[in-house]
RNA sequence: UGGGCUAUCGCCAAGGGGUAAGGCACAGGACUUUGACUCCUGCAUUCGCUGGUUCAAAUCCAGCUAGCCCAG
């Protein structure tokens, strides 16, 4: 029998078709589905596909009987609601804008799937990421990039150790979604046509103002002042966790053009307001580094960064200022650089590692 | 209550006799394992009200109403 790899089986094509290329690879694949959070009516989350979806474990259940693989299920609600509803939450409450998924990969997928694997003797685990685990020539792992640019998720993995990447797989990372469907299909796995997942999983209506509203309660900001960079006041707005900068729709407000939010202020309940050239910015503070592809980082170093899930990147030179502390002055303005999210820097198509945006700036 | 001006979609705004542009906002969809952005589609049988002229009026005429400006 070869190395035992617990894959975290989400129900979709992806971590079903993984759990099927390892199994054709020789490992002891037993295939595990994360239950994180509380399931509301089926009317509700039917069709929902993918990462977290409400039929995930009977759907991942079929799939590992076609493959002739044993197939568990793991309580993760806790660790999901402490990191990463409420953190969401937190995060909303004081103007900055989350990325659940990040928070869900790290926390979760990793630290508590990965230890609770350990704990059955495995010696791996694996996900449906379209991303892959390199070794560097410096001795560090490091995420790389996926063969197809397109669905590559190396962004939302930046936060992973180098403890956690020597135990981890991700076979998908080297093919197209499309030929994944195609392997899916060729063996006959039910899921070969199931949507791809999207929106935040554990908010099915996408609502996520109300979602706050309902966790949050009467910690929820009311209502403030739209304003002008110079403190001329449009509006009034229907308080800092309905938005987010760059936002657009939604504002209510008819200036004649489209005008854009490009800073919240949270301890007056201000949501600003700008130009579409407003929201640009050349330059960013991150702190919660996570190192990967590099040690530390020592003196000004020129890398690609992306600032948002499906951004393209953009060169910069990033910056140690502090302890855990980078600034990243970009070439270009890059648009809508968003406290909250995260940054991560690539260097040769892997991850040299990132952190989460606290501010960003123009000009130096 | 002397004079002048203006009244067209939620906001701004074309149109000056021939059968209601456009922008913003808004709604729906696409895209998307985060929020956004972006893209596509939809959005006044009707032009302050009432009459009149005309084959035909939002467009011309009259009265009324409302708002604005200048005088007082």
């Amino acid at each position: 029998m070869g190395k035992k790899v617990v894959v975290g089986m989400s129900g979709g094509v992806d971590s079903s078709v993984a759990a099927l290329l390892l199994k054709r690879q020789g490992y002891d694949v037993v295939g595990v589905t994360m239950q994180i959070w509380q399931e509301e009516s089926p009317a509700v989350t039917a069709g929902q596909g993918g990462c977290c979806g409400y039929d995930a474990a009977a759907d991942a259940r079929r799939v590992a009987e076609v493959l002739d693989i044993p197939h568990y299920v793991m309580n993760f609600r806790r660790e999901f609601k402490e990191k990463v509803m409420d953190y969401f939450v937190a995060a909303y409450l004081s103007g900055r804008t989350p990325n659940p998924c990040i928070a869900c990969n790290r926390y979760v997928k990793w630290e508590s799937l990965l230890h609770r694997s350990m704990e059955i003797g495995a010696d791996y685990i694996a996900t449906g990421h379209y991303a892959r685990i390199v070794r560097l020539e410096n001795g560090r792992y490091a995420v790389g990039n996926a063969a197809t640019a397109k669905k590559d998720q190396t962004y939302a993995l930046y936060s992973l150790t180098q403890e956690q990447l020597a135990h981890t797989l991700m076979p998908v990372g080297d093919y197209a979604k499309e030929e994944i469907r195609r392997i899916a299909e060729e063996a006959g796995l039910p899921v070969a046509h199931k949507p791809d997942s999207q929106e935040i999983c554990f908010i099915p209506d996408n609502d996520y103002a109300a979602f706050i509203g309902r966790e949050a309660g009467e910690r929820v900001p009311g209502q403030g002042n739209f304003v002008t960079k110079d403190g001329t006041v449009l509006g009034r707005h229907l308080g800092i966790t309905h938005y987010t900068v760059g936002q657009r729709k939604g504002l209510n407000l008819a200036m004649g053009h489209p005008v854009f939010v490009t800073e919240i202020r949270p301890e007056t309940d201000e949501v600003v307001i700008g130009e579409a050239d407003e929201v640009f910015g050349t330059s960013l503070v991150c702190e919660q580094i996570n190192y990967m592809g590099m040690e530390e980082l020592r003196g000004p170093r020129e890398v690609l960064a992306k600032i948002r899930y499906a951004h393209g990147g953009e060169r910069c030179v990033i910056e140690k200022i502090g302890e855990d502390r980078i600034r990243c002055a970009f070439e270009k303005p890059v648009r809508a650089i968003t406290p909250g999210q995260a940054v991560v820097f690539y260097e040769d198509g892997y991850v040299l590692g990132g952190g989460t945006i606290v501010s960003s700036g123009m000009a130096d």
